[in-house]
DNA sequence: ATGCATGAGAA
DNA sequence: TCTCATGCATA
């Protein structure tokens, strides 16, 4: 199974490897069952220093602060990464999901003991600012229940098994320059971490025909091997055959042409009619090696420029190809259907609050890289699961780096 | 359209 | 344990 990945670290736009999709089964019959992490406990105190070792100083409280102002350019400010030819993503609809903060409770102690003069002031601007945005109605938290869905699709089987990963790939660069800094920070607040909820998958059908578990995912379709270096790319698209490998990778990364192409393929699968989930789907008729199905989920990023650069690199040769043949197979008139083609446990969503959220927010801007430690730390203060902080600070990592190629052509 | 999650592969 | 690709579930 091998598949994706290359180097690592922070380079921006980085290594790897593009990835192929499985087939999977999108749609299958679950049920959710949904925790809801949504009610905090107002009143939580927040040392900084238990948390954050007192090695650890405050970055930049500037740039504490204007992050939390506008958590969506936090990028712009964050001295580590930034991605120079892309612009940061989402602005807006983030800050408006966080325009309806509640709490002003929680800020006066949530970092004491530290420069919470400053994460206070963060938090209020950020409040401010948010709110002088426009303030929306919806609530962030949502309450999730569970529902039962069941879908019954037609996965073509043609995927079944394959999943050959296909080569794209590249690598690269640059730094990171990180440190992270270790530090020791009180135990004691360790302790109760709670046991996390079991998402396991269990084998439950798939959909596509491929066996596999309801999450497993075989996707990725290469696997370079890399070498990596600083900037190496991928192919430009020569979907499958190129696998030569590994070398050389040339290639260009050209963002103005991958922004071009993400245009003109959303307005030219609209002319087509077809939605972004028949679309992923449909990719398994293309049988391409290595390539499988992809999500709806996956087609909107990669329309919408939200997908890390060399995701984009390796996906644009897949869905130039299923392009081409679905306006081939439209020309001729023959409606192919199959190119529009489009037991059970659902997994468990779990919806960090607002409040929670700034939290986890303002930490973010002091250290990105918290340790597991200091994971557990803030899992504790939060009165969230320990692994629930942890991969939100993955996304929170991942989305800095995301790429949205700005008009800079 | 996006939040939270899984899992492979690499450190 | 992190990164990255990707997806389910949901707004």
């Amino acid at each position: 199974m091998g598949k994706r990945r290359a180097s690592k670290e922070e380079s921006e736009s980085s290594n790897l490897t593009p990835a192929v999709p499985m087939n999977r089964q999108k749609f299958s019959s679950t049920k959710s069952f949904r925790v809801t992490l949504a009610e905090a406990p107002s009143t939580i105190v927040w040392d900084k220093t238990e948390i954050f070792g007192e090695d650890e100083k405050p970055p930049f409280l500037s740039s504490a602060i204007m992050m939390s102002m506008n958590s969506k350019q936090p990028f712009s400010m964050h001295p580590i990464l930034h991605e120079p030819k892309y612009t940061p993503l989402h602005s807006s609809s983030e800050a408006i999901r966080r325009a309806c903060l509640p709490t002003p409770s929680l800020q006066g102690n949530i970092f004491a003991g530290f420069d919470e003069t400053l994460l206070q002031r963060a938090e209020a601007l950020a409040a401010v600012d948010i709110v002088a945005q426009k303030s929306h109605p919806f609530k962030p938290d949502a309450t999730y229940h569970t529902m039962t869905t069941m879908t019954s699709m037609t996965c073509t089987p043609t995927s079944s098994s394959g999943h050959l990963h296909h080569p794209s790939v590249l690598t690269s660069h640059h730094h990171h320059p990180h440190h992270q800094s270790t530090q020791g920070l009180e135990g004691d607040l360790l302790d109760h971490l709670t046991p996390g909820i079991s998402i396991g998958g269990m084998p439950g059908s798939d959909v596509c025909s491929t066996a596999s578990h309801p999450h497993s995912h075989m996707s990725a379709i290469n696997h370079m091997q890399h070498h990596h270096a600083q900037s190496m790319n991928m192919h430009p698209h020569g979907l499958a055959s190129h696998g030569s490998l590994g070398g050389a990778g040339e290639s260009e990364p050209d963002p103005r042409e991958l922004e071009s192409f993400a245009e003109r393929f959303k307005q030219r699968r609209i002319k087509l009619g077809v939605t972004q989930a028949d679309v992923g789907s449909a990719l398994a008729n293309l049988k391409i090696p290595g390539v499988g199905c992809l999500s709806q989920s996956t087609i909107c990023r990669f329309e919408s420029l939200t997908l890390s650069h060399n995701n984009m690199v390796a996906l644009k040769p897949i869905l130039e190809a299923w392009l081409e043949e679905a306006e081939r197979a439209q020309r001729e008139k023959m409606a192919k259907p199959e190119i529009f083609n489009g037991g059970d446990k659902k997994r468990k969503r779990t919806s960090i609050a607002a409040p929670e959220k700034r939290s986890l927010e303002a930490y973010f801007a002091v250290q990105p890289r918290p340790s597991s430690e200091k994971i557990a730390a803030i899992a504790e203060k939060l009165d969230l699961k320990k692994n629930v902080v942890r991969v939100w600070f993955c996304n929170q990592r991942q989305k800095q780096k995301r790429m949205k190629f700005s008009a800079t052509h």
